[in-house]
DNA sequence: TGCCAGATTGGTAGCGCTAACAATAAAAAG
DNA sequence: CTTTTTATTGTTAGCGCTACCAATCTGGCA
C-alpha cells in the first residue's frame, strides 16, 4: 500500500521513525517525551538525541486524540483595550496550540450579550470557558457559567471571590507601590484620577493609592481626587479640573493609561511640560503608553503569561471535572512591575 | 472493556452515534458533513437533522488525523500597532482553529531578527508562514523564505510584487478616497504627514493622497508635506511647522493614525480646536483612532477578514506544494472603508 | 541459589475520523 | 431483458499517538 508521501510538509517524522532509529518502542519514545519516569537515563538521551537529530515533533492531533483529552475552550472578550487584548491572545494562542485545545472565541457587548455568546459556546460544545476583563469582574457572568455548569476561568479579576477561579494581580498593591514610587520622587502633591465607578478595580486602585498616602503620613485633598472613566477624554477633564487648583498637584496618577494620556494632554494645553513641571502615571501598560509622547510610566500586567496560566488552569479544571472531582476555586496572583517611562520625573525645585 | 465516560465534557457525541440514530454508515454521515455530493437528498436532510439533535460537531484532531491535511502555519509578526495584532490574531485564529491548523507564533524584530525566528519555525515543523505588516513587505524576509522553500503570505504589503502571494488593500485608492472625502467637505488647503520613508505604504499612501488632489486641480504645496516616521511625536511634530504657516491648513491628512493623534495634540497645543478649526483624519484604524478625542476619522482595513483568508490560502498553497503542483502566486485586494468619526469636518466658514 | 519487588521496556488496541475501494441499487443503454 | 453506467451507501484500514497490561530484567534478600 503506496504511503503518501510529503506530508506534514517533508516532517513526515513520527514516533515510529525515533524509534527505530533509536532502537526502542515507540512507547519508550512516547514516555521520554511525555516525561514520565522509569525510563532508563540512558535511554531517556538516546532518544532526546535522535528526537533532535530527526528533528521530530509530535502530532498535536494524533495526541489529543489519544489522549482523549482534548478540550474546547471558550475565549470570551468584551471590549476591552485593544492592546490588552493582543496580548491576551498571544498568551492564549500560544498556550492552546501547545496543548492541543480547541478555540472557540466570542466578544459580546456587556453582561447581556454574554448569555448569547455564551449559549453559543455551549452548544458548540465548549468545555470551559476563559473570561477576560471585564467580563472577568462580572457576577452576572459568573452566575451565568455556574447556571450551564460550565468550568470558567477569569483573567484580571479585581473583584474578590474564593469561588471563582482566575488569575490577576494585586491592584491594591500595584497602585499602592506606584503611589510609593511618585513619594520617592519627592512628590507630596499627588492627585489621583479614579476609574468608572462601575468596575471594581477602580475602588482597588483607590484604596491602593489612598494607602500609601497615609502610610507616609500625606492627607489626600478631595481638591486632588478626580472621577473618571476610564476614557481618554475623561482624564482629559478630570486633570484640567485638578491642575486648574492654585496649589497645583505636582503628580496626577491616573487608574489607567488612556486617561493617563488625557492628563497629559491637558497639562499640554494648560502649557505645563511633562514631566519637568508636572508627573503623569497611569496603569495597564496598553499601547496608549507607549504611542503617546512623553510615553507613559505605568503598571504593568504579564498579562500574555496570566492568559496563558489561565489556559493552564482551566484545562486542569476540566480534566477535574470529567473525572468527577469535586470543584475547586484557584486563584493565582502574579507579579505586576513598574515600568517607568518618560512621563515621570523627580518634583521639580519649587 | 469499559469505556472512559464523561469526554468531551458530556459531549461525547460522535459520528458514529449520529450514524446509529440516523440509521446509515458513520461514513454517510461523514460525506453530509463534509458537504460531498452523491448523497440523496432525504439522507442528507436526516442525517443533518440527527446532527442537530444530537449537538453533534465533529472532532477536529480526529478529522485531521485521518485527512492528513494537518498543517502547521507560523505566525511572525514584529511590532505593529498593538491594535493591529489584535485584530490579525482574532482573524487567524478563528480561521485556523476551524481548519486545525496548528500555530506557531513569533515575534521578531526586524528582518534580522527574522532569521533566527524563521529558522525555529522550520525546525518546529512549520509548512508555511503568514507575515504581518510590515514584515510583509519586508523583500528580504520574502527572500529567506523562497529560499527555505516555506510558503508565505503576506498580509497588508504594499510592496507591488507578483511573485509574492498576499492579502491587501489598495492603499493608493484609500488615501485617494480619503482626500477626495477632505475635497469634498470643502478643504482646498490640504497638508499630508508622510509615513516613516523605508515603509512602501507611506509612498503609497502619499501617491494616492497626490492622484486625488491632482485630479480636483488643487495644486500640493511643499509647505504643506510634512515627513513623519509612523510615531506620535513625528505626527505632533509635523503638525507644529505645518500648523505655523500663516496660510494654515484646514485639513491634516496622517498616514496613520499615531501621527494624526500627534497632530491633534499640537492643534489642542496652538489653541485650535478639532474639527472646528482644523480637520485630522488618520489612516489604520487603530485602537488609537477611538481613544483620543476627539476620535479620528480614519481609513479601516478589514484586517480580521484579511488575516483568516490569509489563512485559508497559505493552506491552499501548502496543499498545492504537498501535491507538488507549481507554485502560484495570489493577490487577494479587500475593500477598504472610511470610517468618519469627530475629527473630521467641513471646512470653517472663512 | 532461588524468589520476589521494583524498575524498565514492549505489545496491543483504539481514540474519531476519512480515503479508498467494494457493494449494492437504480437508471440508462443495447 | 441483459449489460453497462451511474448514483448511493457500506466496509476496511489506518492516520500518530498513548493507556493499559504483559513481559523482561534488575538487584536485594532469605
Amino acid at each position: 500500500m503506496a504511503r503518501k508521501l510529503g506530508r506534514r510538509g517533508g516532517n513526515i517524522v513520527t514516533i515510529h521513525d525515533v524509534a527505530r532509529h533509536v532502537g526502542v518502542s515507540p512507547m519508550t519514545v512516547s514516555r521520554v517525551i511525555n516525561g514520565e519516569k522509569n525510563v532508563r537515563e540512558e535511554t531517556r538521551a538516546k532518544v532526546m538525541a535522535s528526537v533532535e537529530a530527526l528533528n521530530y515533533s509530535p502530532n498535536l492531533a494524533a495526541r489529543s486524540l489519544a489522549t482523549q483529552d482534548s478540550a474546547r475552550i471558550g475565549l470570551l472578550y468584551s471590549n476591552p483595550s485593544v492592546a490588552f487584548l493582543s496580548e491576551f491572545l498571544l498568551g492564549i494562542l500560544s498556550e492552546s496550540s501547545q496543548s492541543g485545545a480547541q478555540l472557540l472565541i466570542e466578544s459580546c457587548e456587556g453582561p447581556e450579550g454574554a448569555t448569547v455568546a455564551l449559549e453559543k459556546m455551549k452548544a458548540g460544545g465548549c468545555d470551559g470557558v476563559i473570561l477576560s476583563p471585564p467580563l472577568s469582574d462580572s457576577t452576572r457572568v459568573a452566575k451565568i457559567l455556574k447556571d450551564m455548569n460550565l468550568p470558567f476561568v477569569g483573567v484580571a479579576m479585581a473583584r474578590p471571590d474564593t469561588t471563582v477561579s482566575c488569575v490577576t494581580i494585586d491592584d491594591f498593591k500595584a497602585a499602592k507601590a506606584m503611589t510609593r514610587r511618585l513619594i520617592e520622587l519627592g512628590h507630596r502633591r499627588i492627585a489621583f484620577i479614579k476609574g468608572h465607578p462601575n468596575a471594581y478595580a477602580s475602588q482597588i486602585r483607590y484604596d491602593g493609592f489612598l494607602a500609601a498616602m497615609a502610610k507616609s503620613g500625606l492627607e489626600v485633598d478631595d481638591n486632588f481626587v478626580g472621577q473618571g472613566y476610564f476614557t481618554y477624554r475623561s482624564g482629559f477633564d478630570a486633570a484640567e479640573r485638578l491642575l486648574s487648583h492654585k496649589d497645583k498637584p505636582t503628580a496626577i496618577f491616573a487608574s489607567n493609561d488612556d486617561m493617563a494620556a488625557g492628563a497629559v494632554a491637558a497639562a499640554h494645553r494648560i502649557g505645563l511640560d511633562v514631566p519637568d513641571q508636572v508627573t503623569v502615571v497611569g496603569f495597564d501598560d496598553t499601547a496608549m503608553a507607549s504611542s503617546v509622547w512623553p510615553e507613559l510610566t505605568t503598571v504593568r500586567q504579564p498579562i500574555s503569561d496570566m492568559a496563558g496560566l489561565a489556559v493552564r488552569l482551566l484545562l486542569d479544571q476540566i480534566r477535574a471535572y470529567r473525572m468527577g472531582k469535586p470543584f475547586e476555586a484557584v486563584r493565582e496572583v502574579r507579579d505586576f512591575s513598574l515600568i517607568e517611562r518618560q512621563s515621570s520625573a523627580e518634583i521639580p525645585e519649587a
